[in-house]
DNA sequence: GTCTATACGCGGATAGAC
DNA sequence: GTCTATCCGCGTATAGAC
């Protein structure tokens, strides 16, 4: 499964073969076989692990009494981020599916609702007053989660998800000039180039 | 080309075949062989397409005089998604890349130098101080283009740019909550209202 | 559990008639 | 320019020996 996932995330899911990866293993592709029924049930194993992590998430933070709805979309937030960093493999295969077959139809489905489900939380902080609302609450959801879901295309396993979901939430819910964000006060002015940060890359 | 690049981002470039293009087109492999050398070749000029117009744009941003680093970025997020949607199947197609061909590897080169360029600039924009710098760049860039790059995966072709420009340029420099980007203030007793929301749906 | 051997279809690509 | 016919390799999947 490991393997599997992760050459169909390297090559994409149709361009590797079973003997892929039973070669990857040492293996031949007969060996595969008598372990999975097919290679489609590979696909749907991942995706099913990534659909069911997202989900028990979303539930997760349903459940929590005494947020308002913008401590839920955070909540919401960081809790995708966590699955997706946790998941890597399983949720990067979810995000490429094309939905060729019934089995990757189905995994879209779910996915959709789980989307349905994220904008919802958006269009709710919106109508709480809480958010901007110069913005389409849809709109806003596709770009949120399409910021989130990017994270698939550079981040790496074994990554600490916490100074990552800290970044998310404050690119997304603060932006890049620096305003509110900081601790205590509001920042009166910070012209001036040289702030002596020499982050590496 | 259009019908092949739609065919390619509607069920993958490995999932679709040349008769699948031929079948759309009421004609036969063999009459798509006599305009076309190779399948891989449709990709080429598909992910050309997208690299050449990213490249242009960014090369206008550079020559334009008289903009601060702060302009420049902004301008180069602008640009960027209206290539994006004015090149929507391209650009697509082009963010799918594997690397699994010679062809795919040179595509996702090009690729990494217009990232590099980005990034370039959103570090030479942090550096100037007029960006926040409790991110790391880096980790700024590839969150920002990857909510642009987002884009892909819902907006339809045709769309107007406009407004999707203004919404992703709002959304990523000031954040979704209502702070110095709208004129008149806002509400301000939402603190303690606890469960005052009734969800609507 | 893994192997060799194999069935069988579909994929990209070509030849040559019209 | 488009067709029919065809080549050939590789893909998924299975049978059966060890």
């Amino acid at each position: 499964m490991r393997v599997a996932v992760d050459l169909f995330n390297r090559q994409g899911y149709d361009a590797t073969s079973v003997g892929d990866v039973a070669r990857e293993l040492g293996l031949t592709k007969s060996a595969i076989y008598h372990h999975v029924p097919s290679k489609e049930h590979l696909l749907q194993s991942a995706v099913d692990e990534a659909l069911d992590a997202l989900t028990a998430a979303l539930d997760a933070v349903s459940a929590t009494a005494g947020l308002d709805a913008e401590q839920r979309l955070r909540a919401a937030v960081r809790s995708s981020v966590t699955v997706l960093v946790d998941h890597l493999p399983a949720v990067t295969l979810l995000l490429r599916v094309h939905g060729n077959t019934p089995v990757e139809k189905a995994a879209l489905a779910r996915r959709r609702g789980i989307d349905q489900r994220l904008a919802d939380m958006v269009r709710e902080a919106v109508d709480d007053g809480v958010l901007r609302d110069d913005l389409d609450p849809l709109v806003i959801s596709r770009l949120l989660f399409g910021m989130v879901n990017s994270l698939v295309e550079w981040v790496r396993p074994g990554t600490d998800a916490a100074p990552l979901t800290d970044a998310v939430v404050a690119l997304a819910f603060d932006g890049l000039t620096h305003g509110a964000h900081s601790p205590g006060r509001r920042p009166s002015n910070q012209a001036g180039s040289g702030s002596g940060r020499g982050t590496p890359r």
